[in-house]
DNA sequence: TCTCTTTAATACTGTCGCGTATGGATACGG
DNA sequence: CCGTATCCATACGCGACAGTATTAAAGAGA
């Protein structure tokens, strides 16, 4: 306990720097740095894995911590899964969309709208869906994906396919990314997904 | 504590009948009995469900019963991957790898590989998703992808593809079977598998 | 420097699930 | 009908986590 203290006294921020990348750079944790970290452990472990004790063990405090920043649990989840839904719904996809040529920007799309948002983010997608019984789990996806599949979408209309057909083709074209990126993470050996984003692309883009 | 006895005596395999279809009829559990109780659990749970407790809860039981099975969790979740991985594997797609036009196979494997096998199967590879950390989760998945995809693969050889083309080929059209499932299961307001299943068909049968 | 707010530690209670021990009940082969 | 193996109930100890209460420390502002 006390050389705790002298720790935390001597150089009140040196654990962020060294166990922690993930936090802000004061000393102190905010609330953003919980969802963060709930987020993190959402990409592996799933929901289940959303737990106040080990957090707090993993972000060097105590629970005392949590309990200071969210009334419960619960509370912390539903951050999370706001957070996510946020920046990876309709707000994460601002730059492809401002991408006027369609064809570009379906090829864009296409290769990275998955992976490139954020480094952990298709890892918490793959993860939700272990959790989708969860109604709110099952809404954050419901609205990240129909983000995605609007623009989609829309981008097939503007290449000239006829309103249903874009739409089913926009489906089927989001399904096999969100497909490939499940292969990718349970093959050991799978082949680098330029390779598939470029067979994904020869399919997907209309002829 | 008389109830139950006077219950057990009376009628000993009522409760089977009216609350738990899924076992046999037998008025005691096989070990089989548990490990399908386990795969149900992680259709709607993940592995986070395989419970021994509320399991045996559900089963009508206590736990007692399940130690007289198997020696701990462990063994129990590792039996329920086993036995999905058997059955959805190789095995599973025994009647589709019997076709022998490779055309009507293909149109088969889209419109069915995922759904026909199993009522419960595709919930179990959803929600395996969430635990593909776990090594034994993702030995079974990878076990069940990869017999799939060399059905498939080898379907789209006898159709002229070089085997280059058609392996990758292959691994696109799985994933969108695979990436449909995803939205099916967590759309609302998903359009019915048919019209989709035309549409992939469409797509990926070779013209 | 003093005060006020935010963040964190500590100690507690309650709950849930795992695993063990033990004895009773049931099915089945002889 | 009897004995034995299998299945099941009950009671127990244990550890992990949620949540509360209380107190202390750190940061921000006057």
């Amino acid at each position: 306990m006390i050389r705790h203290r002298i720790f935390r006294l001597t150089n009140p921020s040196i654990r962020w720097r060294i166990l922690l990348p993930v936090v802000n750079e004061s000393s102190r944790l905010s609330a953003q740095d919980w969802a963060r970290a709930a987020l993190k452990a959402i990409a592996d472990g799933g929901l289940a894995a959303v737990a106040v004790e080990p957090l707090a063990r993993t972000l060097g405090v105590t629970k005392g911590s949590f309990y200071a920043h969210y009334r419960n649990r619960d509370e912390l989840i539903t951050a999370a899964l706001t957070e996510w839904a946020r920046s990876h719904g309709a707000e994460g996809l601002a730059e492809f969309a401002a991408i006027a040529d369609p064809a570009r920007r379906l090829r864009e799309l296409l290769t990275t709208v998955v992976q490139a948002v954020q480094p952990l983010a298709p890892s918490v997608h793959l993860s939700l869906l272990g959790d989708r019984n969860d109604p709110r789990v099952r809404d954050a996806v419901h609205q990240v994906n129909q983000a995605r599949l609007e623009l989609l979408a829309r981008t097939y209309r503007e290449l000239g396919l006829p309103p249903d057909r874009a739409t089913s083709r926009a489906r089927v074209a989001y399904a096999a990314i969100l497909g490939l990126l499940h292969l990718a993470q349970t093959d050991p050996d799978a082949p680098h997904s330029a390779v598939l984003a470029d067979e994904a692309t020869a399919i997907f883009l209309p002829s």
